[in-house]
DNA sequence: GTCAAGGGTCAAGACTTCGTCAAGTTCACA
DNA sequence: TGTGAACTTGACGAAGTCTTGACCCTTGAC
């Protein structure tokens, strides 16, 4: 489910990978020049470009250029096998990636979607530093004070929101509704157990805590300690 | 307590939340497309803007983007389950969260919090200052003179009430109503208790008040001290 | 001066909330 | 499909908080 524009000027595959593309429910549009494809990425502001580095009008590397340019949009870059050394000029001009052809839809889907992953990944999954406590939310990895802390994925959810809004008190409804998605109540001993069992992971208890702090009858913080 | 514009066009979704919101001590207007959101999104101002993309006559993105050339107010967009992908482009068009359908006013009322707090810090929770007093509300902690007071629940919304109606007259009654959501009177003497370990907390008493003056027969009014 | 009403404080105990445990269930992966 | 890890749930004790009624003091009316 990703709005794709595909610049490419081989009408048969164009045409087949577009069929190939819709069918998994992405929604692509087409472009069989580089102009043409330029225009259409400022004009549909599409999530993802994918670009036959071989076109008539322009050349692939200077394309990537001028779209890293005028957008961020994540782009993958295609080549003939013969031509496999402008990969890396193109890699260098700022595309994301790259398939040699002939490719199949399934290769493209999995590389748009790691591509992809990445990019959203942009400013959305910076790392979130509270005091000594470091948050990789793309590598989904905690430190503390340099020493790396296992998370449980829960566990992990529940210090990244409490992150996200340090210095914040949160409610358990609040998270049962935003980690749990529960957003109907109950189940409040669950949050409990979770922030009992970080707590441990943190080094801290409830009597002596450093980063956990409730706020009896309203919720709980994460604050850095002084 | 939160000034909300709530535009969406199906009527049972739009009655249904702004009574829950309502409930919540929220102000609500509601809008049922997007022209009249716009005009009220100018003449209201309000606080926070819940936006259905779907809206009739105009697209919910380009709505975002008006929104955002007429003023710096968040925007949550909500979204059917099967038109997903428009959030992405919500959000580059300058939303601050979406939301997918159904949801509930447990999660809506979340993320409102959220996103006011992460928006300049939040204005609904925008910290109170009364002399020397200090009343943070994202954190619920207070201090007097820059030192720390500690408050229990009641004792932290009791004073967060008298604080927003600084110099005003507040009867037991309406505290009760407020505070302790009691609307029919009955227990009285429990405002009195709550005032009297608040004064003791603030350094005061009822004989030398500072912030908390008794106003016999009709309420407690807290002011700053000269 | 006396009295009634309102308000302040105290102490007891009812009531909540939280942290932890242990048992049961679900989930993911081999 | 079996197994272990992860998660949920209810029980329980401990601690904290709130409510209540009693008692006393202050205030203002008569």
């Amino acid at each position: 489910m990703v709005a794709i524009l595909f610049i490419e000027d081989d009408r048969a595959i164009r045409e087949s990978l577009e069929r190939a593309l819709t069918q998994r429910g992405h929604v692509v549009t087409t472009a069989n020049d580089g102009l043409e494809g330029l225009r259409r990425a400022v004009e549909d502001s599409p999530e993802l470009v994918v670009l036959d580095l071989g076109l008539p009008d322009i050349d692939g590397n200077d394309l990537v250029r001028m779209l890293r340019a005028v957008s961020d949009v994540p782009v993958i870059v295609a080549t003939a096998r013969d031509a496999e050394e402008d990969v890396v000029r193109s890699l260098d001009a700022g595309a994301d990636d790259y398939l040699v052809k002939p490719f199949s839809a399934d290769t493209l889907d999995a590389r748009m979607r790691a591509v992809l992953r990445r990019a959203r990944g942009g400013s959305a999954d910076a790392p979130l530093v509270v005091g000594g406590l470091h948050i990789d939310r793309r590598a989904h990895e905690v430190t503390l004070d340099d020493v790396e802390v296992t998370l449980t994925r829960k566990e992990f959810e529940l210090l990244e929101y409490l992150a996200r809004n340090v210095g914040a008190v949160v409610s358990k409804r609040e998270l049962l509704a935003e980690v749990w998605d529960q957003p109907y109540g109950g189940g409040e001993r669950t949050v409990d157990v979770h922030l009992s069992w970080l707590r441990g992971k943190l080094g801290e208890s409830a009597n002596e805590p450093r980063y956990l702090h409730t706020v009896r009858g309203v919720g709980v913080r994460l604050i850095a300690p002084n």
